[in-house]
RNA sequence: GGUCCGUUCGUCUAGGGGUCUAGGACGCCGGCCUCUCACGCCGGUAACACGGGUUCAAAUCCCGUACGGAUCACCA
């Protein structure tokens, strides 16, 4: 049996090194053994999805030097590759199940499941999950239902009894008891499929022959091995990979740590360095080698030198690596090459020329410029915030607030960045002028420079929370406590915006 | 809180009953090289979470405890 692995992006944000990391076994692995790697992408959220962040995820992917055989831009014999182009498959499979009874209609409603998740809460029996209401109805009540259009999903039947034994290939058996296993909707009542009901269908139909994907999904495997079972479909063989973790040893997140591919990329680390990077995360070479090229790691994979303990994503040491490959691998020539690819290239160029063309008196000018937008970090101090007015608290909150808002945002460009600021000036009393003044040196190093959002917007969402977190650090940084009343006063302002909102929308 | 997964230097890790006085790497500290810095080279710092068992012998196997993490959605 030919290997096939996938991984499965949902492209609801940017590309995240978390998927670059599980990507990379999952190819190392189905290439060691001959096998094919394949990308679907999980767009059953039509909320959150867009069309930007898969076409963001594909290009990062890419860019890091990571290949699919099959996949929505490739093509393949197991199409489509984008969940919501496969539609009608996942309530076919849904009937299937119904007309197997291995599955059931459920008509409650949100206010009833909150309720009674309410109660559950409160009788602190730890017990939590669907109570299988609707599992009484008789078929007449269902039929009246039905005809009378009432909204309903479609819920799995899991035993009430036993246990489910999980093999995973990196653990022993894994025993989960089925009653701590929730009545999953497979399908929503805007007749899209949850994940997994999504997940197993196309993993059947892909061919799946192994799952590798992150911990995380340890406690939903029973849901998957019930569908499996349900479908009468052999199930593939489950791997789950240890968590990237922040420095505090919490998962991964853009909170406390940059996750964006697009970030790594901005700050000049080369994707060779950084899968070789993502590959040291719970992996080591036999030899113990650091650096590895990624066919070298294919030649020297082996699932099981994988380490389970969750690995904290270090920056440092994955800077100490990029500067290796710079140094061990190219040649004076080779190296121009690369920084033109990186900095002087024609998209950044016009990007930012226009910004600098009315500030250059002097070709040289651009010497000054190009302090920031070609760092990652930039070296600052407390001085450089002193402002005639506001206090080092409030200017340390504005930033905060900026970092706050903008991480709220859809899209990352110009307009709809600034619209976002000059909110906060509002709900912070501020005049503009005196909002935006540490937002200059916080980004450029500099009182004054370039437009400031336009500025933004070129740097990137990640390396502008991290410059502005950079900053809120200089000023004192924030104390858990003041963060929690800050939020407060945050999250009030937000509840206002978004009713405002609602009421515009209306 | 229930369930599940984990735990070797600050960090990434090697090791899977005797070869462990626990090895390598990042970081940090010191030195060499050197017009400076960096690179490079040399050296130092620092860990088997704890308690019981099994065994002639435990970092390694078993049990318990502690700690950390994940998960408990009509999100993936």
């Amino acid at each position: 049996m030919k290997v096939r692995t996938r991984v499965a992006p949902s492209p609801t944000g940017d590309p995240h090194v978390g998927t670059a990391y599980i990507a990379l076994f999952n190819y190392c692995f189905a290439k060691q053994h001959d096998g094919q790697f394949i990308l679907r992408i999980e767009d059953t959220d039509r909320e959150r999805s867009t069309s930007e962040s898969e076409a963001q995820i594909l290009n990062s992917l890419k860019w890091t030097g990571l290949t699919w055989d099959e996949g929505p831009d490739v093509g393949g014999t197991h199409g489509p590759y984008r969940q919501s182009e496969r539609g009608d498959l996942y309530a076919e499979h849904a009937q299937i199940l119904l007309d197997k009874g291995e599955a059931f209609r459920c008509f409650c409603t949100s206010e009833r499941l909150d309720a009674l998740r309410k109660e559950q809460m409160s009788s602190g029996a730890g017990k939590l999950g669907y109570d299988g209401h609707c599992l009484s109805l008789s078929p007449d009540e269902i039929t009246q239902k039905l005809a009378a259009q009432e909204t309903h999903v479609v819920r799995l039947k899991v035993p009430r009894d036993g246990v489910c034994k999980v093999t995973d290939l990196l653990r022993d058996e894994i025993e989960i008891a089925w009653s701590e296993v929730d009545m999953q909707v497979l399908l929503k009542s805007d007749g899209m499929p949850t994940y997994h009901l999504a997940n197993v269908v196309d993993d059947h139909h892909m061919e799946i022959t192994h799952v590798i994907r992150g911990e995380e999904w340890i406690n939903s495997a029973p849901k998957h091995l019930r569908l499996y079972e349900a479908f009468g479909w052999e199930a593939p063989i489950l791997c789950h990979l240890p968590l990237l973790r922040n420095p505090d040893k919490s998962k991964l997140s853009k909170r406390k740590n940059p996750t964006s591919i697009h970030y790594y990329q901005k700050i000049g680390v080369l994707p060779e360095a950084l899968l070789n990077y993502l590959g040291r995360m719970a992996w080591s070479m036999p030899n113990e080698e650091e650096k590895f090229s990624l066919d070298e790691m294919i030649e020297h994979f082996n699932i099981d030198r994988i380490s389970l303990g969750g690995p904290i994503f270090d920056v440092e040491k994955l800077t100490w690596l990029n500067g290796r490959w710079i140094r061990e691998n190219h040649d004076i020539d080779q190296l121009a090459q690369r920084l033109m690819e990186w900095a002087l290239n024609p998209k950044l160029l016009k990007e930012v020329l226009p910004m600098l063309q009315p500030r250059l008196d002097r070709l040289s000018d651009i010497g000054k410029f190009s302090s920031y937008f070609l760092s990652g970090h930039l070296e600052l101090n407390a001085e450089q915030f002193a402002h005639k007015k506001l206090s080092s608290e409030q200017i340390n909150q504005a930033l905060v607030w900026g970092m706050w808002r903008l991480d709220e945002l859809k899209a990352w460009e110009a307009e709809g960045i600034s619209n976002a600021l000059r909110e906060c000036a509002v709900e912070l009393e501020l005049k503009p002028r005196d909002f935006f003044a540490p937002f200059y040196p916080a980004i450029t190093g500099m009182k004054s420079a370039t437009p400031l959002f336009d500025t933004m917007a070129v740097l990137g969402r990640d390396l502008v929370r991290a410059r502005l977190r950079d900053a809120s650090q200089v000023l004192g940084g924030v104390s858990k406590k003041g963060e929690a009343r800050w939020k407060k006063t945050y999250e009030a302002g937000r509840k206002q915006r978004l009713e405002q909102q609602a009421q515009e929308t209306n």
